[in-house]
DNA sequence: CGAGCACGCTTGGAGCCCCAACTTTGCGAC
DNA sequence: GTCGCAAAGTTGGGGCTCCAAGCGTGCTCG
């Protein structure tokens, strides 16, 4: 609006807009860098800035030699950069650094997958290895339940555990491209209730998340958190 | 890792495992672009990209004229870059384009605020003003309840009623630096049941967000999701 | 002794350039 | 008509430079 601000957000907000209004579908080509510096008049630092903008809120992604497009998936971020908040002490450590106790029980067995799973992770269901682990609150209270399934040529045993899931694929030359989740709350089953030692009443929220390694699904994960032991805490620079 | 991957990257990583492992706590400054580039032995374009990749992370805050440094809050993304799945059709628009009714209740009268309501909005209480809003589902279902508190101040009747909090931020010269939000599910309160038309037993999501100019709460609100109407999707590149 | 100013350093915007790797397109040969 | 190759265009990494605005320190002058 005010002529004083950067030019190269001129150029987002023109982009941004015609994605929001529909004038560029997903899928549609961005001009080029050329293109936008002869365009809007810009240098080709203020066009390659505000491509790079545009893609960092992920509305538009750039392909090598071919140019950017509309992204077709909504892009947000991901639960991994959530913080669980362990009480009472305020913005305890992420999982990264808390004290966590982590518990593997690997099993391979034919996983009883809804339809939903199955869009999720399309291999073959005799090839896919199961592993489920927790995470518990320093009272030892069980915080976190994931279960995930990825194709057993990846899964390896003993000491190989604890590498990252994406160590693991860099050894094999696979790399993820992308993390999609989707969340939502609801009432647990009798196994999680077990599990997570659930007071009756008490709602979780289920994270499906999945793995991609181009248009290739590379390992999907339920993760189920107790509603009454999770409180994420974000915030966002603007 | 790999020789070959870009250098700025060797950088990004670097300081990012200080930042992690402790080395260089909340508020410790960075050094400078100038610095990195002897450090480093990289171009100025490197320097100024790893910073930029790791302000973009949320990890290091720039301040003009003094250096980066380490943020003191974990910063993640806020709630409002998510969307809102509006079944059956997978991928519903967001809130933007979404089909919404949105209804506004103005009423200016004391909150019944508990002391975490205090602590984030610190405003006296007689210049608090009251704002309710739903957004409803295609269907007719209430999706989302929300209550703002603002300084009255900043509050206008009237046409504004549409108009953002930002711009309207804006117009008293205030910029909104940082969002925070906080996460969890809990039962409904029965004024909740009833304004969501929430069947027995559903538990609703409760955000709590804060918007923040500098260090000055300016505009506080809860925002309550029925656990069974909303499901959200997100993914990220990588 | 204290107030104020000037200088040096830092960020962030902006411009221009070079190059490797990759995609797309179009032309020419078979 | 189809195959293959070359040329043109595109992204992403990296380099260099200039400048405005802002912060801090230290020195000078009253």
């Amino acid at each position: 609006m005010a002529t004083s601000d950067p030019v190269y957000l001129r150029v987002v907000e023109d982009i941004r807009r015609q994605i929001n209004d529909g004038t560029l579908p997903p899928g549609a080509p961005i001009p080029s860098r050329a293109q936008l510096t002869r365009k809007y008049q810009v240098g080709e630092t203020a066009a390659r800035h505000a491509l790079r903008v545009l893609a960092g809120e992920g509305l538009i992604i750039g392909r090598v030699g071919s140019g950017h497009y509309v992204r077709d998936r909504p892009v947000l971020a991901p639960l991994h950069r959530w913080r669980f908040l362990d009480h009472p002490a305020p913005f305890a450590a992420d999982l990264q650094s808390q004290g966590r106790r982590v518990t593997w029980d690997w099993h391979s067995e034919p996983v009883e997958a809804g339809p939903e799973l199955g869009r999720r992770l399309r291999i073959d269901a005799s090839t896919r290895l199961t592993r489920t682990h927790y995470i518990f609150r320093g009272d030892g209270k069980p915080l976190q339940l994931a279960t995930s399934y990825e194709p057993m040529d990846f899964a390896t045993h003993g000491d190989e555990e604890r590498r990252s899931l994406i160590t693991r694929m860099y050894a094999f030359g696979i790399k993820i491209t992308e993390i999609v989740e989707s969340v939502h709350t609801r009432v647990p089953r009798p196994a999680e209730m077990d599990a997570l030692q659930l007071a009756a009443g008490v709602h979780v929220l289920h994270v499906e998340r999945t793995h991609w390694a181009g248009d290739r699904p590379v390992e999907t994960s339920d993760i189920v958190i107790p509603g009454d032991r999770f409180r994420v805490m974000y915030s966002m620079p603007l």
